[in-house]
DNA sequence: GAGTGGTCTAGACCACTGT
DNA sequence: CAGTGGTCTAGACCACTCC
């Protein structure tokens, strides 16, 4: 007496799981599967939804349904912010070989396309709070990307957010044609005085946004990571944070954590 | 010319995110909105599927759909980490003295487990690659489950491997009627003579199977955090190795990153 | 044009929640 | 019991892909 669909789901499932069908192959038509278990077209598409939300299978207009194979995962690691405060020292030549993003994906910098633009804002009580600021402060909000030039969707949806007071002492951090920052954030923010000593990340799974969803190119029921990168200086204040939104399925974090020898 | 449903979904959308449906809010019934917008029932069904998808309303059969409210999280750090390994070699009494004080800042452990499962396995390809060993290697797995007394899902469902040859010398560690261990787990590998020394942590995300939408009481289109958390001793060997599946809905994760100084 | 999935209808009936 | 959402049908037509 159980759900047609849900049978239905449950077979197909099975199949994908025994390996009958492999990732890349095409599913039935659904019309062959409505005649295959005698049901209706609507009731056919229920089922495959469920393989869909379960990250099994691909729909394609036109095309058919695709048994989904595994993407492979983008790191991003935790190490990097050491190697990059490492790097903020180095000279401009070294420094210009290689970016963040090419240390996580071992990639070099011509494959990596940037596309930022600044804007000033006011710190919202949200964005005041988690800044530890009062609200309303003047701030410099950067929203950029990175892509790979290969792919079609960005690796990352960033904004970063900046008290405009602490680092207008460097117009050159005010200026979105300067993007990339010469020698990075790190090396930009040490001209005006700034060293970074820690830093928070905070972590959360949630659905996309139909925004989100339609510029990471992300396939229904995959959801996104946000990741909330907070920077403190040696004061112990908040000198940057960011919110960074990455696509689940082709996104792992990596943290490492040294503890204390006994 | 937009499909009808994607319409009335951004209608509501839109009300939603001007508040004029606050959280908790009951939407009007299907067959209301199909009257109101002179649309099927299924056409209906579509466009609050969407929203459902988008996490932004909860359906209850029988009673209605309803804004969601946003979840509380339960957050977990990795500097519990430190105080856990801190806590494995106090005394008993002040265990159980300090517990009390770190909860206040932040660092939970007063998670109780409830139904821990221990069974022999040996390492499947993909764990011995993970754990750094040879495939088919003796291992104890432990299966558990940590949730609050007040809340009737689970906040994790964990797996951990363990090589059996490396903690068989304390017998007391291969028994589930020990569970918890008494003291936690860095106390008991300390009895073992084994020092963490780093931890790794893997984040992902991705849609939960079936199972575990049915044990964690996952909405549809939510999706859960899988943490793989590996630790080394100080020679670098692999010491246990834990899969923790999160509810995506209601956890979030903060990593602290200290950077060297100047 | 043939074959695929996507949208939609009008209506039936089922399953769950409340009173 | 009335009111809600959930499943399902039979059929129409649309939109996309590929040959």
């Amino acid at each position: 007496m159980a759900k047609a669909y849900e049978r239905i789901a449950d077979e197909l499932r099975d199949s994908i799981r025994a390996g009958q069908l492999a990732p890349g192959d095409r599913l039935p038509a659904e019309s062959e599967l409505s005649e295959r278990f005698g049901r209706s077209h609507v009731t056919i598409r229920e089922a495959l939804r469920v393989l869909q939300t379960e990250g099994l299978i691909e729909k394609q207009h036109g095309r058919g349904s695709f048994v989904r194979q595994p993407r492979t995962k983008v790191r991003r690691t935790n190490e990097r912010h050491q190697w990059e405060k490492d790097r903020a020292r180095i000279s401009e030549e070294q420094r210009s070989e290689t970016g963040a993003a090419e240390h996580d994906t071992g990639l070099t910098v011509n494959d990596l396309v940037f596309r930022a633009s600044y804007r000033d804002g006011a710190a919202s009580p949200e964005i005041a709070k988690a800044m530890g600021i009062p609200e309303g402060t003047p701030l410099l909000e950067r929203v950029y990307r990175t892509r790979y030039s290969a792919e079609r969707a960005p690796l990352g949806l960033i904004t970063s957010h900046l008290v405009r007071e602490r680092i207008e002492a460097n117009p050159d951090l005010l200026d979105e044609t300067k993007e990339p920052w010469p020698g990075g954030t790190w090396n930009q923010l040490l001209t005006v005085g700034i060293e970074i000593d820690r830093i928070e990340e905070l972590v959360t799974a949630r659905p996309p946004t139909a925004e989100e969803a339609e510029e990471l190119d992300l396939p229904p029921g995959t959801s996104v990571l946000q990741l909330r990168k907070t920077s403190y200086d040696t004061e112990g204040n908040v000198a940057e944070m960011s919110d960074v939104i990455l696509p689940g399925d082709r996104t792992e974090l990596l943290f490492t954590t040294h503890l204390e020898r006994w």
